[in-house]
DNA sequence: CCGCATCCATTACGATACTG
DNA sequence: CAGTATCGTAATGGATGCGG
């Protein structure tokens, strides 16, 4: 099972489970969605967002820092004032964001499979 | 068919959300593989996660609880004692597993991609 | 055997105010 | 315009001990 010397299978699964972590936080991937396509400014990204939901500038920025960490975008800096920044999804990114719709697809197909799943539950562990 | 509680069409992520959130917790992914195949016993269970990684019961017991909410595993328990509980995957559980391999799968074939896209990020963040 | 109760550490999220 | 600094709240993960 464990066999090669590939220091442990766990240390691996790190990175592996960092990246899956973005599909679960709230931000990331409505960020790599609304970034695909054209290079897209900080506040214009900020103003899509905010269509549907309010994002302080510092968790929009926190959150793209990470993307940008792991390769998922990228930041590009005009230097001129106002200041111009850019930014776009890596091919990297755009594999990913196929990924994520993908199980998005499948989640929201079975939706009405988890809510009543959930209400069964929650009638189960009330009942005395 | 309860079109109308359709309000917003945020609303209906929420549950996306809270799904796609398994994928990222530190347990849930492990939990489901573990729990494929053949009805498995909570101690069987920890035991076998705690092979690579120490799980205490009270984390185990939170991520089943979840799970079994979200309609992924059943739990059964059979009225003998000792306590015998079983935990199995759902139809649901495994189609997820499969969504959940897939992207792990992507994951790992890019890992270096990753990790050298951290190490140019720390380059770039260092640099005076 | 299968948990739950308690307590603690860490991290995510968020509102607000302020700069190059 | 594109952030950072500061503060506070909530959720998650974990160690340990008890109980049917």
């Amino acid at each position: 099972m464990s066999s090669t010397n590939r220091a442990s299978s766990d240390d691996e699964f790190i990175v592996v489970r960092e990246i899956l972590s973005r599909l679960g936080d709230k931000w990331s991937v409505r960020v790599i969605h609304e970034a695909a396509g054209e290079p897209i400014r900080f506040t214009d990204l900020k103003r899509k967002i905010e269509r549907s939901t309010p994002i302080s500038s510092r968790v929009l920025t926190r959150t793209l820092k990470q993307l940008e960490r792991d390769g998922l975008v990228t930041r590009r800096v005009y230097p001129v004032v106002p200041p111009r920044v850019e930014y776009r999804l890596t091919e990297l990114g755009q594999q990913f964001l196929h990924h994520a719709q993908e199980i998005m697809g499948w989640t929201m197909e079975h939706q009405t499979a988890f809510e009543t799943a959930r209400r069964e539950f929650e009638a189960q562990t009330t009942e005395q």
